[in-house]
DNA sequence: CTGTAGATCGTCT
DNA sequence: GACGATCTACAGA
């Protein structure tokens, strides 16, 4: 079943990146069903968050649609060559987000196989968030679009994720952020 | 195993 | 013009 726009609205952004994991992403795009079960996610908060684009209010072209209502989609390129999928959280004016970094390959197995180039085995984990978009075919385009619409959403998941198997860390990548990279808000499904 | 260089481009200054 | 919420390959230990 399909999260509804009220599951994006939610205010804690922190409980969100932890219940988004062992949903499942789903996208149709160019006539392919794929979808993957998220095992590894990010919070990006509104406030005190020196590491989100939209740290001390900051709003651009790239990040204005942090500023949506929950239930949208952000992507943005990194290095050049990653997108980078985002799930907007929150009222509308509040810029939360949860940055899906890994999912497990779930429908459409031949699809991803495409999309990456090389061929996944049984229980294989797709881990980055650039590797993530490239096996979903998530693009720029994507950027802004309705996660309750029918290209991309993410569904309720059947799996159970017991929380003991759910490592809490810091987030990757942001160093820049100074203290605020030290916060434990990504969250982890741990290697059996 | 650890460390690092190079790829590559939209966005902001 | 500089720089990333990254990934990969490859070198060295």
């Amino acid at each position: 079943m399909k999260l509804a726009i009220d599951y994006y609205l939610q205010d804690d952004v922190v409980a969100l990146a932890r219940d988004l994991i062992g949903k499942v992403l789903v996208t149709k795009i160019g006539g392919a069903v794929t979808s993957g079960i998220i095992a590894e996610t990010e919070a990006y908060s509104a406030h005190n968050d020196r590491a989100s684009h939209a740290w001390n209010g900051r709003k651009t072209r790239r990040n204005a649609v942090m500023y949506a209502r929950g239930g949208a989609a952000y992507v943005y390129l990194c290095y050049g060559m990653h997108s980078l999928f985002n799930v907007v959280t929150n009222k509308e004016g509040v810029p939360d987000a949860v940055l899906i970094r890994a999912v497990k390959p779930l429908a459409g197995l031949p699809v991803m196989e495409q999309r990456l180039g090389r061929s996944l085995h049984n229980d294989d984990v797709i881990k980055g968030p650039g590797n993530v978009s490239k096996l979903m075919a998530i693009s720029l385009l994507h950027s802004g679009i309705d996660l309750t619409g029918d290209d991309l959403w993410i569904e309720y998941g059947t799996a159970v994720i017991p929380s003991e198997h759910i490592k809490i860390t810091p987030r990757i990548g942001i160093a820049y952020a100074g203290s605020d990279a030290l916060l434990p808000w990504r969250f982890v499904v741990s290697e059996k």
